[in-house]
RNA sequence: GUGGGCGUAGCUCAACGGUUAGAGCACCGGACUGUGGCUCCGGGGGCUGGGGGUUCAAGUCCCCUCGUCCACCCCA
């Protein structure tokens, strides 16, 4: 049996590569027009840095987390997500020194599902995170810039969908008024939400399931019961979106899988993806900075999926610069070639040589299935005259052109 | 972890239990000795995912296994 990737992991092929390449370096570049600056942080952590951050009964943690022991005893986990990470990099280097930090990162992220269609193994986020600023208005400019993003790159049917979590003075509260509601609700719930009641009550308001709608239809709404704090943040929060322009749908019953979100959380979702539809989320996070050790931080972040992404705006087409395929005829072209080449590519060409030695006419073809917008041609004639003979292959039409002017030539797309 | 669909050429798919498993596209060559796309002709390509079973005979039926896709759970 021929050795295949491993379930999950995949490999992504020219074709691809390029809308992701597209995908990233707009990221970037708008990341860095709002004061972000990257952050590269390791792939593999230990252990305990997932369990205090994400919660120790969450479905990533208890079933999902790529986990095992190194050489010297210790238990490592390849990052199921890169907020802790970066928190913990943050506290490490001291970085709460600076008044705030805006960090970015992009990389592979590793959880152990059942791969569907958007939903891999290995799959790759882009993330941002603010550090240390409180204000509900770095939430909004956040989604601002998120969605800035996702309209550049021509995302379209992006729906905003947000939330507050309330925090710690008024979610345990909202969580026992909820465990109540949902223990007199009890013969309509499926058995997942039963558990759920203890464990983790809020995400029955999540559930898809018929008769749990149906039985949490009057439950208390998270976002009635806030403290005073928090239903300012949150109104500040909606008042900036609406300020700049942005939709955003309340809604009380989104829960995240995380539990260390306070307050502001969100979801972005894209119709035309199937079931997994999130194209980004994320939310504040006000005491995860504290909880690993580092000084009371509050903070705003959130995670944008490539691979969904890319399935929505791989129809579009990402631009390249016009190839040109050199053919040289005759042993003298040759030589000659490997000069003109490297005087060409200095000057930004793209441009590659057929080395078969087939006819020319075999060589037009095989420039033409490789995609070629120009065949240079370097013949005898050419050779004598100190030209090249450029086709384009769109047009049909040819003319000889002088070596140093050739790259003024092909550059036109 | 649960449920369902699908595994035949590089890709998309045919083949009633019955000759040597085919087609389109792709690839290579020729018709056309320095000019691609269109057309025509030819060529290379397959342990039919793997293993076991039923049968005179299995790509086809049965069992197991692996892979993959979709959905559930959950999430980016």
């Amino acid at each position: 049996m021929e050795i295949t990737a491993v379930r999950g992991f995949n490999d992504v092929l020219p074709g691809d590569t390029e809308v992701w390449r597209h995908i990233e370096d707009n990221a970037f570049r708008v990341f860095s027009s709002y004061g972000f600056s990257e952050i590269k942080v390791p792939i593999a952590e230990k252990t305990e840095l997932f369990l205090r951050s994400i919660g120790a009964t969450t479905d990533i943690v208890e079933k999902e987390m790529y986990t095992f022991t190194d050489r010297h005893g210790d238990s490592l986990t390849l990052r199921p997500e890169g907020t802790a990470p970066v928190v913990r990099a943050y506290i490490e280097h001291k970085l709460y020194t600076n008044p705030v930090s805006k960090l970015y990162y992009s990389g592979p992220m590793f959880r152990y599902e059942r791969p569907q269609k958007g939903r891999y193994r290995q799959f790759y986020q882009i993330g941002a995170e603010i550090l240390g600023d409180p204000s509900p208005r770095a939430d909004a400019e956040a989604l601002q810039m998120l969605m800035r993003l996702f309209e550049e790159i021509n995302v379209r049917g992006a729906e905003l969908n947000i939330n507050s979590l309330g925090d710690a003075h008024c979610r345990p509260a909202y969580k026992e008024r909820l465990k109540n509601y949902l223990s007199g609700v009890k013969d309509r719930l499926c058995d997942n939400c039963l558990r759920r009641i203890d464990a983790n009550p809020l995400r029955a308001l999540d559930c898809k399931s018929p008769g749990c709608i149906e039985a949490t239809h009057d439950a208390p709404s998270i976002v009635e019961s806030l403290c005073a704090p928090c239903a300012v943040h949150f109104d500040k929060v909606r008042e900036h979106l609406g300020l700049s322009g942005i939709e955003a749908t309340v809604n009380p019953r989104m829960v995240r899988g995380l539990d260390y979100y306070t307050r502001t959380t969100f979801e972005i979702t894209s119709a035309g993806l199937g079931s997994q539809n999130a194209i980004a989320a994320g939310g504040r996070y006000d005491g995860l900075v504290e909880e690993l050790g580092g000084p009371a931080t509050p903070c705003f972040g959130f995670a944008i999926g490539i691979e969904r992404v890319a399935l929505i705006i791989k129809e579009g087409g990402v631009y390249r610069k016009p190839l040109a395929v050199f053919i040289a005829l005759g042993a003298e072209a040759e030589k000659k070639g490997i000069e003109l080449l490297k005087a060409w590519r200095d000057r930004g060409i793209r441009i590659v040589e057929d080395f078969s030695d087939g006819s020319l006419k075999s060589r037009m073809k095989r420039a033409d299935r490789a995609g070629a917008r120009y065949a240079v041609i370097l013949g005898e004639d050419e050779l004598k005259s100190g030209t090249v003979t450029v086709k384009d292959m769109k047009s049909a039409g040819q003319e000889k052109v002088a070596w140093d002017l050739a790259p003024d030539r092909i550059a036109i797309g």
